[in-house]
DNA sequence: ACGAACATGACGGATTCATGACAGCCGTAA
DNA sequence: TTACGGCTGTCATGAATCCGTCATGTTCGT
């Protein structure tokens, strides 16, 4: 899903501008042409990035980036023409996560928009890494497959090989593809390899490991884990 | 207590004026006059954040850039006299944070880092200062742990071990990643020195240290601390 | 029915970890 | 200063278990 933002500034001219090259960088834009707007829309739909124009009609940029602080932790960067260091130590001090003055590079713009998102965006991205297939629950990060209550004693290999099979729920993996993500990419044994940790792994998933209901060999292909 | 700079610059004279500046607006600054020793000065102390020019003598500081972003999340500014977007561009894709260009205004630099701190202390602090794993108390900065109302005589790197473990409760926490937080980057000597030291650790805080039901040893990745 | 692809079971070598012992180091107390 | 005790890193050993390979049996698609 791609990184939306929200693009502040009074002139249409250059709003259509930096939305037409930061959609070409693929971000999904939208606008506000004044600080109350601006407001509105960051509470109505909540961007990743406010770029926000220091000169608005209604109130100057400093106080809108002060009244979003209030409201938001949302990264700020400040998009002006004025290029002077004092303006530069306000906006910052304003709240703002970057300063960068026109006439601006969208190359650029979108590195530093880049930087900004690979600073925040661990924070967000707290979601447990947990996949749920059928009545398994693997805990990537533990290295742990329960089912009920009760811990199944995977091996390392029989682990990853699992998690990845989980990760991509549904769809056939082939060999050679499970060879290069659970044992890397330099391995040059025989990929039937893969086989017997799939039978290794059905005896401890499996209810009935003679006919998989889950572990699924596509023939030809590979195999393929459905819940 | 200050928020602690390191400066790499090859140039005395600059290294000196900035520091001087910093100084003044309440940093600790630490300096490197090239890639090298700034890599081990980062490892021995690591820093709240890194200035790094661009023009190094044994390496350039994109190259460092991405050496440091191997090792550690530290926050990165390059600090550059040179101006052209593609470098911004470079330099950001490199890891860095932001990207400020020689004649620099110390208060600038100075809002710029206070803007990049604003961002990343949050997460740094979000570690509670008295962690919980079953019956057991770690209190960390009194670097005490207690079970009922018994203190439980650890050795430092014991504490150490042990509260990393619990700080990722749950998750296996490779050799390495232990050997890193507990030992520090700098650390070149055999891995299994983690197995010693989580073994002496159980001796005092497993009731039965033959069969561990907290410390709990994963098997080919490392270990895992669970209430 | 045939060949190819896969399943199955077994085996030996290789990893991996637990455990106990030991020497160097450091700070403390005498 | 010296002696001492505790802490740390290293090592050797042994046991557990994991892994890759192979030989053989079975199934599937054509």
């Amino acid at each position: 899903m791609p990184h939306s933002l929200l693009l502040v500034d009074d002139e249409p001219r250059i709003r259509r501008v930096l939305r037409l090259a930061l959609e070409d960088e693929g971000y999904q834009v939208a606008e506000a042409a004044n600080g109350y707007d601006a407001l509105v829309a960051l509470r109505r739909e909540p961007p990743d990035v406010v770029l926000l124009d220091l000169m608005l009609p209604d109130r100057d940029g400093f106080t809108v980036c002060r009244e979003i602080r209030r409201a938001s932790d949302v990264p700020v960067i400040m998009v002006t023409a004025r290029t002077d260091s004092h303006d530069v130590v306000a906006g910052l001090e304003a709240g703002a996560d970057d300063y960068v003055t026109k006439p601006l590079v969208a190359k650029e713009l979108s590195a530093r928009i880049r930087a900004l998102l690979r600073r925040v965006e661990p924070a967000n991205a707290r979601q447990p890494d947990v996949l749920v297939v059928g009545d398994l629950t693997i805990d990537v990060p533990g290295a742990e497959v329960t089912r009920g209550d009760s811990v199944l004693p995977l091996t390392r290999t029989e682990f990853k090989l699992l998690a990845e099979l989980a990760g991509a729920e549904g769809k056939v993996l082939s060999r050679e593809q499970l060879l290069s993500k659970v044992w890397g990419y330099g391995y040059f044994g025989d990929s039937r390899i893969v086989d017997v940790h799939i039978r290794r792994l059905r005896l401890k998933i499996e209810h009935d490991p003679a006919s998989p209901k889950h572990l699924v060999t596509a023939r030809g292909l590979g195999y393929r884990l459905v819940s």
